[in-house]
DNA sequence: TTGAAAGCGCTAACAG
DNA sequence: CTGTTAGCGCTTTCAA
């Protein structure tokens, strides 16, 4: 039974009238005989008929589909934006194109292509570490395709943006570990180009000159991934004697940052007290478990696919002031600091 | 500069070609002047013209798009199966178009019939948990739309499938518990009716037979989620004391019992051992880090996809034949069990 | 109430 | 070497 698939034309063909009159009976045209339109629909309905996507597109020039562009969607943050993200779109009717850069700035140009390839009506995108420039975004503006950022926005372009205040979160867990008595505090952080990483290094500053204290050099370390946590072990075991605390941009470094600790003899939180960013289900897995920063991910993707729905419809108060949302972040403290 | 999308209509327009002409000589057809081409081209080039996937999909009957669903990007070894696929695939002039069908079988039929509407080129999957009926599949293979399971398939359909060697996995990761020791093994097993749920609790109980035991009944529990483990902890905390070691369908599963039992006074591995499955990275950083069964997400992901490329280019060996390939578990000993 | 025709962007036989 | 034409599946004027 590998039946050819139906379409308006073949429909028509059976049923003896024309393809406008079956294209009219199958989206309840007002000015169509009922007779005509059960039968068309009826007959639709036995052949499976199913409008044809493309030559929607092609003739409306909309595709009904968001491009969804993330580092990675193995991390939980972005699984959650991206559940966020479809259960707002399948509900409004759009469909959704998810693409992961692997944190790789080609792999994203290359994505960003693709999807305009595909006429997606608007993009969703988190950037990758590895993008400094942002033309490809530029682009995209050019050609009236709305963007809205998430997360990982870039600050030189004016456009949609839903951020966590991840300044306040940072100056937040790492006010937290203070009060907790730390006063040698390490700050594992992210890439200064990603506001992300900044701020959440501004709030670290911030918070230690809340209690009277300035920051030292020697006490960031560009670090954010476990991998890297392994590479610079030395660096870090090298200053673990002279700190009580680290805080670090998220939850896996801090997670591979504290087994390092607990590896060489550190008791945590003992004798160092151990903070990440995110909230990760890993933040409850290990042992102890971590203090961190809830981030909320999927109320985010659903924020910012609002935001872009909104954009599409045309029908925002303004139709040309970009708007950001920021959530804030909500501290968790647990067992680790 | 909100340029409008170049076509090749209005590229033909502007230097006074036809379309066709505009078409060949961006293919490099061999029948056309090389200055016209040329021209064609830089002035392509110029514009950034690309071509339309709408159109081209309609014209052709194909989208160059494969189609992916699975249950949740959220775990580790789906997003590395995706990564698999998408490596492939790009390689090969192929986008993908990934759905997750949150283990729910509505969501998972929609999925399908959205891919279906896109006119997906082929289809890679592995069905949720609630998924009994499988006549979307039916239909699928109805409509001559190839399909490749990955990881779970579905046994009452003759198709091609991508697995991982579970019954021999199970078997021998319980073997090493029963080697380390071990007599009274419990599991917390996934559900039935999913082939890799089935072949892990016979590989549990092949392995029970082959050190001369038999199983008990009240030493399976259905429990595949850290969820689960949370609602049935008393039945859990219940047989306790009576066990020496737990096998889990998961890591996830394995992490959650593992703190259950520390968190009730029981050493890990001292009084029970505890063993995963998947090798997620969770299993390296809980502690005592996780003795589990390393599944291959990556490489599975990059078979399915040429397996499915290859139906689809047709100059597989045996047309009709479905494949089944089988890729085999590695025993990761940590300090679990 | 229905049909014919044009067109969305592209390709490919056919004709010149 | 290049242009004309038809058609992929659909919508939408315009005409009947």
């Amino acid at each position: 039974m590998k039946s050819e698939k139906a379409s308006l034309k073949n429909i028509a063909e059976a049923l003896n009238v024309s393809v406008s009159t079956v294209s009219r009976a199958l989206k309840n045209h007002p000015d169509i005989n009922d007779d005509t339109c059960k039968r068309v629909q009826e007959y639709a309905r036995k052949v499976h008929y199913r409008p044809n996507v493309l030559a929607l597109g092609l003739k409306h020039q909309r595709s009904m589909t968001i491009g969804v562009v993330v580092p990675e969607i193995v991390h939980h943050f972005f699984s959650s934006i991206i559940s966020g993200i479809e259960d707002l779109a399948y509900g409004e009717g759009y469909r959704v194109m998810i693409c992961q850069s692997n944190e790789d700035y080609l792999r994203e140009v290359m994505n960003v292509q693709a999807l305009m390839d595909h006429r997606v009506d608007g993009m969703l995108v988190s950037i990758s570490k590895s993008t400094l420039d942002h033309q490809h975004f530029v682009d995209l503006a050019n050609h009236g395709v709305p963007l809205v950022f998430m997360d990982r926005a870039c600050n030189d372009l004016v456009s949609d943006k839903v951020l966590t205040n991840d300044y306040e979160g940072a100056r937040m867990v790492v006010r937290h570990l203070l009060k907790r008595g730390c006063r040698n505090i390490l700050h594992l952080a992210g890439p200064q180009h990603l506001c992300v990483g900044r701020e959440r290094q501004e709030g670290y500053i911030q918070a230690l000159n809340d209690y009277g204290l300035t920051h030292r050099e020697d006490f960031v370390i560009r670090c954010d991934t476990p991998s890297k946590v392994e590479s610079r072990k030395n660096k870090i075991l090298g200053k673990a004697e002279n700190i009580d605390g680290i805080f670090c941009v998220n939850d896996f470094t801090a997670a591979a940052v504290m087994r390092l600790l607990q590896d060489n003899g550190y008791d945590i939180p003992g004798q160092v007290a151990v903070a990440g960013f995110g909230d990760d289900p890993l933040a409850s897995m290990v042992r102890p478990t971590l203090t961190t920063v809830e981030q909320r991910g999927y109320d985010m993707g659903k924020t910012a696919a609002r935001m872009l729905l909104n954009r599409l419809s045309g029908d925002t108060i303004d139709e040309d002031t970009p708007q950001t949302k920021v959530f804030p972040a909500f501290l968790k403290v647990r067992e680790s600091g």
